[in-house]
DNA sequence: CGCAGGCCCTGGTAGC
DNA sequence: TGCTACCAGGGCCTGC
């Protein structure tokens, strides 16, 4: 399940792999991964193959490969403005190795690179990811653009965030999740998050208090760093980076996915409650559960 | 515009 | 043992 953490890994993972290789040939193992690529699998291995790689660049939980140019310090060569955008949705992977090595069955695309190096394969078992190919490379891809800044980017707007959040007649949890107020924050962050600002995932937004949501910022700021630096969350084993190696704040988990297990900060069993057919965990101690729950 | 719910998908596991 | 049911989940999409 990769949130913010674990796709800036695998970004900076690709920057160091890929970028400033070309691209030689690209399969797609899967229709399902280019769904949304207008054109189909045919257009975007014409999209891809043969194009030099730029930098990597991420919003939320979406990162792309900026597609002919747009290395630092080469401003002379030919900027193009695509993006190879991809989202790995619950279970994807951008795994690099030796081009020799057996072809895993999940994989769903092939890149080659001119240089005969490693290749890139995106694998994934639950197929919710996806990849495409748009325009807006240079700043926010077209396909993205209601995507909202995230709490690590240096622009991001703590007073603009605040105030729609508070606006917000929704569970504040609802709110963390919606991708096009704040983005990179899925439910292990999510639930974090809240927990660190001893807040109940179902309080109403709009009754937030101008110091809970300065709280929640806070938390959200601190657990995604936290998570970052630990090489992200390896929950289920389908988190890994490029080279296959798992991050460790799991080890940090208060309550995601410790139902009945002790609270770090109090002792009291965590709660799981069922949340849009998914789980939001808590403890009932620190995060008061409000008179009008509002999930 | 905001909000809620359906849908897409597979592998692991619990339960019968 | 072999079957079924359920769970995990992000985000697009639709309907209100």
């Amino acid at each position: 399940m990769p949130e913010l953490p674990e796709v800036e890994i695998i970004r900076r993972g690709l920057a160091k792999h890929v970028s400033g290789r070309r691209i030689a040939t690209v399969e797609v193992l899967h229709r399902r991964a280019v769904r949304r690529h207008v054109g189909g699998a045919v257009d975007f291995i014409a999209s891809t193959a043969g194009r030099d790689v730029g930098e990597v660049r991420r919003r939320g939980k979406y990162f792309w490969l900026c597609l002919d140019g747009g290395i630092a310090g080469q401003a002379d060569r030919k900027l193009d403005d695509d993006a190879l955008l991809v989202h790995l949705g619950m279970s994807g992977q951008m795994l690099i190795g030796p081009p020799t090595r057996p072809l895993s069955p999940h994989v769903r695309a092939r890149f080659t690179f001119t240089d005969g190096g490693p290749d890139l394969r995106f694998t994934d078992q639950r197929t919710f990811g996806q990849l495409l190919v748009c325009p807006g490379a240079a700043t926010v891809p077209t396909y993205i653009a209601h995507i909202a800044r995230d709490p690590l980017d240096p622009d991001f707007d703590v007073g603009e965030f605040s105030e729609r959040l508070r606006r917000r007649r929704s569970g504040v949890k609802r709110a963390l999740l919606d991708q096009s107020l704040v983005s990179g924050i899925g439910n292990i962050y999510a639930d974090e998050s809240l927990w660190r600002a001893m807040l109940h995932p179902a309080r109403s937004a709009d009754l937030l208090r101008k110091t809970d949501v300065t709280r929640l910022v806070e938390a959200v700021t601190v657990v995604l760093a936290e998570a970052l630096a630990a090489g992200g969350t390896t929950f289920d084993s389908l988190y890994v980076n490029v080279n296959g190696q798992r991050g460790y704040y799991d080890h940090s988990l208060a309550v995601y996915g410790r139902a009945g297990l002790p609270c770090p900060r109090c002792g009291t069993r965590v709660r799981r409650d069922p949340f849009m057919n998914r789980s939001a965990y808590s403890c009932p101690s620190c995060q008061r559960r409000p008179r009008h729950p509002h999930w």
